[in-house]
DNA sequence: CAGAAAACTTACCAAATGGTAAGTCTATGT
DNA sequence: ACATAGACTTACCATTTGGTAAGTTTTCTG
């Protein structure tokens, strides 16, 4: 009963998940159109060159970032609890589709043509989580440091942890589901050390 | 006076840059050649394959950051001086050749062929840190907290902020010296409220 | 100084890559 | 029934890429 998914979407899954994970130089358009078992020219159809499928996969991975996030947290939380909602979102993002955040990390390293609009949407989300920071901080809730630099080492912890399944193995830990929650809760007890003000 | 660099460390010093800054897949033997005004057959010579070559820059970036952490931390200091000496050297080294880091999260991303070798020394930094953690933690002097993700969280923020200077644009900050400075300072303090026990 | 080894360059090559041109098949609206 | 547009495929193509083969020049050594 189910509709069949349409080749465009189809293809934009595929790039995501291999640009995101690959890179974006790693993987040839012919590598894409034989994971969907269609031919380069399909892809070309669709998307007129490979930096124009790059910049509609970058917009399918801010909308899946965006509700990912949105949908996980509650606006009205207050204090660390917000926090907590979003790093746990994050992390959820990361075990189910690990694709989206490596492409976010990939896109914010190279800093590519295609970047503006992950980079505009970021900007958004980190500026009202600085206005979020900078008003839990003045109400005392978290402790006093630059609201940006902040949000810098949060942001780095979070996506490190979520994203560096190598380095847990060189720690000894198997990057399984268990220990990706475990990493979960301890980072959130370690954000809430160094965020809560006594 | 100056004793010419034999063309095979200048080579190194190349592909250390550009796969550390660029990628591997995103650097061809042709661009390395032409930087080096050279033909891309010089560099076969020394490097009998371009996987060869990777092997060799990873060498090289390890005894790199083995030097630069080995050199800043005093392996007698106890508590959070040690972290704090660790982290300085983090961010110097970040400052002064980014591609180094940028190497080392290329690898542990990518967990190629190639990387045995880092992830060993890896491994065998993780292990060390990972006791003197536990020491610390036993002492009092650091809060209870799994060692192992402690230190993947810490990682993941020192590394995450001092290589990630996109997003420090996202965030309305110049990723220059004095703003690296500066993200030093508070992360640092972000980890000393984080590790330190009341 | 002879000659051999080291350090290259010039000349190629096969495979892969992004992209173009033109044809085919299928649904749809008139 | 038929033209038309959408969704492809087959057939190419120029360039790039990693790599080989065969010289050529430089440096060291006996």
């Amino acid at each position: 009963m189910s509709v069949p998914v349409p080749t465009r979407e189809r293809i934009l899954d595929s790039s995501l998940a291999a640009f995101g994970l690959r890179g974006y130089d790693s993987t040839s358009l012919d590598d894409l159109a034989s994971d969907l078992g269609i031919t380069k020219q399909a892809i070309l159809y669709h998307f007129s060159s490979k930096e124009h499928l790059l910049t509609a996969t970058i917009e399918l991975a801010v909308r899946e970032l965006g509700s990912a996030l949105a949908g996980a947290s509650d606006p009205q939380a207050r204090g660390f609890q917000r926090i907590e909602d979003l790093v746990r979102a994050t992390f959820s993002l990361a075990a189910r589709r690990p694709e989206v955040l490596g492409l976010v990390r990939l896109v914010t390293r190279q800093g590519g043509t295609a970047s503006g609009e992950l980079a505009s949407a970021m900007s958004v989300m980190l500026g009202e989580a600085v206005r979020f920071v900078e008003t839990e901080m003045v109400a005392g809730r978290f402790r006093r440091h630059d609201p940006r630099m902040l949000l810098l080492a949060v942001y780095s912890a979070v996506v490190g942890v979520a994203t560096e399944p190598e380095v847990m193995r060189a720690l000894g830990l198997e990057p399984d589901l268990r220990s990706l929650g475990k990493a979960r809760r301890e980072t959130i007890e370690f954000l809430r050390a160094a965020l809560i003000a006594d």
